[in-house]
DNA sequence: ACAAAAGTGTTGTCTGTACACCCATGC
DNA sequence: GCATGGGTGTACAGACAACACTTTTGT
């Protein structure tokens, strides 16, 4: 009975739980970013050691005074000035020996933004780099495992709303939508189907103009349909 | 800057992160069980003020010298004496004003059992119950979100693994199978169309016993073929 | 013989997937 | 007029969902 979540103790004593550890929290975040081609997360290479030179993801402490999730909307704030950014747990990571330092907690978070959002200036002050998630070099601790998580959440989650559409910018093709989604499950898709399920979920408003720099055609910009997105964001779709 | 995760700090003083708050970690189990007809969940009503009769997960601390895993496999072997059960974690919650009594982050963790390897003995010792998830009461804190976010998980990961049939006794009747999808979709499911499905599996093996309680023609047991269970665990099926 | 649950097939619909040619335009 | 990528339709296959009667056997 000692590990009973609620003993004697709670009321006769004024500190609640006084006999429990405290445990530092991190938060990690996996900042996805689609760059018209391949699926990238923003990196930073550490400047000193140790491990200097190996890759990190972004990451801060929770404070006392806020939530977990609001840690890991401010650690992104800190780091790249965004707010008001899809972000959305992955997991909690527990383990004794995942950061060699200290006995460290750590709760992952992803984000998806317009990687155009993100200036390079921001970006340099902060040692930061996109790497391309297909040739991942070695991460610190166990961050690898975050990031493969993370993509596997933002398949599942991508595959039932239009989540993804934040990763592009505010006007597209269609080419540029299907890499996306390509990009993103890595998988091929056909471009004639492909075309016929986005079009029947009415979310695309075509526009009169075109992109002109891939071909002597030129193919029709898009942008969403806000009311039928955050509709869809809501009640969810089967995308793929 | 001053959150960055890795900073200077970390070289120049023996202890890492000395700046940041440590946290008391919780965890909390979503226990299922699966008692023929309806899927319950195991909870504990509480004996002490505050919040004395009110409905609880089962729950416990985290140590300093286990991992988050490891804590909560012992606070499942704690209050029911089980080990080597399924247990997945749902999710972490760190809302500031959780728990009523002091910061707390919670990692909820479902563990799927047996209902009948819980002993009464033990369960009356810890003031457990099991409880028609269809029909919850209110619980504490935010542990009816954490039950709903749990069955969901279960759900998914019933979807694609044959873990739901660690809720069943050894032998089983089809009916019992399918009462136990059905208890945890929340939706009907056709009788023949079930039935070809799992068959289509091969994970069943058809015992000679018949169950002759509910009928007189009887109707037959089964049991796992493990290997091919297995196999199913690991590589993953489409189930529904 | 009858009551009560067990067991068993077929059909239509929908969804997903594979596949190839014409179009519009800049040079 | 030709080279380049953009845009479009059809046909087949597999999965899923709906649906009802016969079998067994204890009483």
């Amino acid at each position: 009975m000692r590990n009973r979540y609620y003993s004697s103790k709670m009321i006769s004593q004024p500190l609640p739980y006084p006999n429990f550890p405290k445990h530092l929290i991190a938060i990690d975040c996996i900042i996805f970013g689609f760059d018209g081609l391949d699926l990238k997360g923003l990196f930073i290479k550490r400047q000193l050691e140790p491990e200097k030179g190996n890759w990190s993801l972004m990451g801060g402490f929770v404070h006392e005074n806020e939530s977990v999730d609001q840690a890991a909307e401010r650690v992104l704030y800190e780091l790249t000035g965004l707010s008001n950014v899809f972000m959305e747990q992955v997991k909690c990571y527990g383990n004794l020996d995942r950061d060699a330092h200290a006995r460290v907690v750590s709760i992952a978070y992803y984000a998806v933004i317009n990687i155009h959002s993100y200036s390079e200036v921001e970006r340099d002050a902060h040692h930061a780099i996109w790497v391309d998630l297909q040739n991942l070099p070695p991460l610190i601790f166990d961050h690898a495992i975050m990031v493969a998580d993370a993509k596997e959440k933002l398949k599942e989650n991508v595959a039932y709303h239009p989540i993804g559409f934040a990763l592009l910018p505010p006007k597209f093709t269609l080419k540029q939508l299907r890499a996306l989604y390509e990009a993103i499950y890595e998988v091929p898709i056909d471009k004639r189907n492909f075309t016929r399920k986005i079009f029947s979920m009415n979310i695309l408003k075509k526009l009169e103009e075109k992109e002109k720099k891939n071909s002597r055609k030129g193919s029709f910009y898009f942008v969403f349909d806000e009311e039928k997105y955050h509709q869809l964001l809501v009640q969810g779709i089967k995308f793929m």
